[in-house]
DNA sequence: ATCAATCAGTTCTTTTTTAGAACTGTCAAC
DNA sequence: GTTGACAGTTCTAAAAAAGAACTGATTGAT
């Protein structure tokens, strides 16, 4: 499988994952999502080759998760910031700082916490039904063949 | 930046890609959640190299993700399941499937439909706040420094 | 008894990607 | 007019992945 087909595949995973899945590609986000936004401060923060960091941002403006706002002319000067489809991606990001917090955290706790505008509580993310508005888990979850399946489940 | 020193970041973020920020494992993971469960499964399924697949499946057993159970001898033969910790991804998948049904199916709709066994309701997965249970958008959450931080918060 | 097939890998060479460092160009401030 | 900040680009070397063939244990068919 070449990667460039991956984003044609009919599996919503492999389509995102042709987006997102790249471990720099995680990080940049995470860093966006923290307030991030100029390339020295990426390359800085991250220790991303710069070469790389041009290519993956590239990518995400093309994407369409990442756009570029002139912050000064002369020379022009960009920030990157997430647009609405890269706000999209919070619950993803939320779900791997959560699975970190939880199974990767030292005795010296978790690294972050997360206040909940609407409630001003520390809080973690729980993912519930949007039928029925209750916790899920894996093991409560059925997959089936939807509108966009070609041919086989898996 | 080296791979091997991302676990030791003081990040969930970080810590979490380093198990589990790369393509193959993420379409690895996919198919696990589907019951796929055999080495030349994964392989005929995703199109991986078998090479790659080996290792891959090595590092997320390493990891605690997944657990290798025995179901023939001679030739000593495994399965590949999901263990608790591997189950605790499923919010991560979910996300990953919501994102790429909601900002990548074409006309023809999303390849996959979920099902919730609880009230047996096809649904979206939603992230509400674990302490006063209202949906969660990116805009609500501030980020503070916790008991794990070693020093800046990016 | 022999042959093909199944399954789970391993081993090789070639190609692609990434790391690491240095370089370019535009401007502002001193 | 020199230095420094910023946002890249351009190299070469090292690492990882692709692609294909091979191993080895066993079962089932001929």
């Amino acid at each position: 499988m070449k990667w460039d087909t991956l984003a044609d595949e009919p599996c919503s995973v492999a389509r995102t994952v042709s987006v997102i899945g790249d471990r720099w590609t995680l990080l940049i986000l995470r860093d966006c999502f923290l307030r991030v936004r100029r390339f020295e401060a990426f390359q800085t923060g991250l220790g991303i080759t710069r070469h790389l960091l041009a290519h993956r941002l590239k990518k995400l403006v093309a994407a369409g998760v990442l756009r570029k706002i002139a912050y000064q002319q002369r020379p022009a000067r960009y920030e990157y910031v997430l647009t609405d489809r890269g706000l999209d991606l919070h619950p993803i990001v939320m779900g791997i700082v959560h699975w970190g917090d939880i199974h990767m955290a030292g005795d010296s706790g978790r690294p972050r916490l997360h206040r909940h505008k609407g409630c001003g509580g520390l809080f973690d993310p729980v993912m519930v039904c949007s039928a029925c508005g209750e916790a899920v888990t894996a093991r409560d979850v059925t997959v089936e063949p939807g509108p966009g399946a070609l041919g086989a489940l898996v």
